[in-house]
DNA sequence: AATGGTGTACTATTAATATAGTACACCAAA
DNA sequence: TTTGGTGTACTATATTAATAGTACACCATT
């Protein structure tokens, strides 16, 4: 809609993605305070509330931890999110590995392909 | 909703994507008629205007053709069919890799937890 | 005690998707 | 020529996401 987001996929999903790979790459570390929602809002120039259902829902998956009144929080538990980073390397490499499958490409097909786009790129 | 659909997407894209892994896949081979809008419909679950959504969409990347009356054919240029297996493979590559990088990842992981993935599962 | 920043809850509106239903244009085959 | 299957177009309705706006509860700081 505004900057930077998928029209196809709702913007509250969008900005949880986003900052489940802050968590993950360690930019936002444990028991770091996230913005607030009206902050992030602005930021990504979207509603308070879009942000707060981002954030409710990063408080389900036990990410996260509200304090009233306070704010957000990433939460303390580190193997928590140790674990959260290896599901979703596994999840992500699955669902990689299906998809490629599924449209016909087998596993020397995937490796070869992958090999190349990796020299292309920076490491 | 119905079956098999994610309801964080479009249906009319689901099912657009299905259609293009069957073509790529080649259980969809150059020229042969895809099933008519009604058909597919009741196949899915799913209104025929969906499948209709999905099939103009078809229509427009030039990977099928319609004929009024006739029904929807797979286009008989085989090298549009074949650049767009190309293209959806470095796509899917490409995206991979940089959600992975962007998750913290670097080569060295993706190789091996790849390298893991693909020996669990049946080539 | 008062202030300001925070999460949270609620109503209302708009836009997009999916659906239902109907109708028409086109073409091959009987 | 008629029939049946096809794509296509249109209206209308329900649902969901996003937004705008308002209000309240909570808590550290002053």
């Amino acid at each position: 809609m505004t900057d930077g987001f998928n029209a196809t996929q709702p913007i509250y999903l969008q900005l949880l993605q986003k900052v489940i790979i802050q968590i993950v790459r360690g930019d936002l570390k444990t028991g770091e305070k996230l913005p607030s929602v009206r902050e992030l809002g602005a930021q990504f120039k979207v509603n308070p509330n879009t942000v707060q259902r981002a954030y409710a829902e990063l408080e389900r998956l036990a990410v996260v931890e509200t304090r009233r009144g306070l704010g957000t929080f990433v939460t303390e538990d580190k193997a928590c999110l140790n674990q959260l980073r290896e599901q979703l390397k596994h999840e992500k490499i699955d669902t990689f590995i299906q998809d490629m499958k599924e449209m016909g490409f087998n596993a020397v097909e995937i490796i070869a392909g992958l090999s190349e786009h990796l020299n292309d790129k920076s490491n």
